[in-house]
RNA sequence: GCACAGGUGGCCGAGCGGUUAAUGGCAGCAGACUGUAAAUCUGCCGCUCCUUGGAGCUACGGAGGUUCGAAUCCUCCCCUGUGCA
């Protein structure tokens, strides 16, 4: 995939850095991981410090020195999941500031504004994530906004986006707009959302309104359902998945493209990914471990640091422990997914 | 030595006659976490038993006392802090 700031290798997971950074870990170290592609935030960027501000600075990857590819979320999700402070009309919505409670309005065409002023490679549609669970009656009206506000998100960015803060890129590549699938957990909902998006005639697609607290049979399932609808020689992206043998099998199944805040998150609440499964690394019994965190693991931390002393930085609650958690869970997602990546290839008889 | 103020579960600290194994916080132990309102949230946290829910025991500096009933009231003692000698 070949994006205006570098190409990148897919099956990919990418790091979810919300407020233009991937919490606790500085660029220059994710770059060392080998990250290529990692999410920004439209609308916690738009709130804090402003998407104005940030064009001014020369864009997103500018601002926060990410000289590699972004994907901004359009802000969908955090209307989903600022349901208390939000109002959702056919035009757009509105909703309150978490930060200050004052309020403000997103319509598709504003989040676009936003996205294209923050320079990002990848935009997204402007959607309305279905909450689950939801009966046929609501994924369906959820479904029918979604759809229009693609076609609206659409028509706003082709006609704007060369307003982009930046203008080199890479091989020529432009800024694209993915649409996104809802439709709820009803797989013929699912089926329609993708066709009529295909029509639309978007460069990738995302599969959003999972995890959102269904069973994670249920994810796979409408993550199988759908993937077909959808055109295999573009990318195909599930939003907001998952845990480590989640994302290898969504991958092997034909998904491009993948971001979770799990590893991010989990790693500051002590909780690590390993080979060998979950590792709660406040757990007492590792007070006395001089192991790695993950004996088959090569990263900067497994290389370095043990987990008896990991255990005593999250304990005295020293922001290292963030830091370092932090950097093994990402390798290990990271590692995750160039493993499966190495199957893909072999298996293919072409290459 | 005198005068005040105090001594509560590992620590800090509420409670000031019954509904109190005793509010809170911290520490401790465990769990959760999926397009980040998350360095967050939840549970347990005197001891011993039956593994829901309970049962018993021991507890508010010490010893007595008042009372149907005391961490809470009274007496004496011990200890700590501050002030005055």
């Amino acid at each position: 995939m070949t994006l205006p700031h570098g190409a990148v290798e897919t099956p990919v997971f990418m790091p979810v850095g919300t407020a233009a950074s991937v919490k606790a870990v500085p660029q220059h170290l994710l770059e060392a991981l080998d990250a290529q592609i990692i999410l920004g935030n439209t609308y916690h960027l738009y709130l804090r410090p402003g998407h104005e501000l940030i064009r001014s600075l020369g864009g997103l990857h500018r601002f926060m020195s990410w000289p590699r590819a972004i994907l901004t979320d359009s802000g969908g999700f955090q209307v989903f999941s600022l349901n208390e402070l939000r109002k959702v009309t056919q035009d757009g919505v509105q909703f309150r500031s978490h930060l200050d409670g004052s309020s403000h309005f997103f319509s598709p065409e504003h989040s676009m504004d936003v996205q294209i002023a923050l320079g990002s490679d990848i935009a997204v549609a402007f959607d309305e994530c279905t909450e689950y669970p939801a009966d046929r009656a609501r994924a369906r009206h959820s479904l029918d906004t979604t759809l229009r506000w693609a076609a609206r998100s659409k028509q706003h960015f082709d006609a704007h986006k060369h307003e982009r803060p930046w203008d080199s890129t890479f091989e020529g590549a432009t800024p694209s707009l993915f649409g996104i699938v809802q439709g709820g957990m009803y797989t013929d909902l699912r089926r329609e959302c993708a066709a009529r998006l295909v029509e639309m005639d978007f460069p990738g697609y995302a599969i959003g309104g999972l995890s959102v607290g269904e069973p994670r049979e249920l994810t796979r399932e409408i993550i199988a359902e759908t993937l077909p609808h959808l055109p295999a020689d573009k990318p195909r992206y599930v939003m907001g998945v998952g845990y480590p043998d989640e994302i290898a099998e969504y991958a092997r199944m034909g998904v491009d493209m993948m971001d979770c805040v799990l590893p991010t998150r989990a790693a500051r609440h002590g909780l690590l990914f390993t080979s060998e499964g979950r590792l709660n690394i406040k757990n007492k019994k590792f007070a006395n471990d001089q192991g790695p965190p993950d004996p088959a693991c090569g990263c900067m931390v497994c290389a370095r640091y043990s987990r008896a002393y990991l255990r005593h930085l999250i304990t005295a609650q020293e922001p290292l422990a963030a830091v370092l958690n932090t950097l093994h869970n990402l390798a290990f997602y990271l590692d995750t997914m160039r493993r499966v990546r190495a199957e893909i290839e072999d298996a293919s008889p072409a290459k």
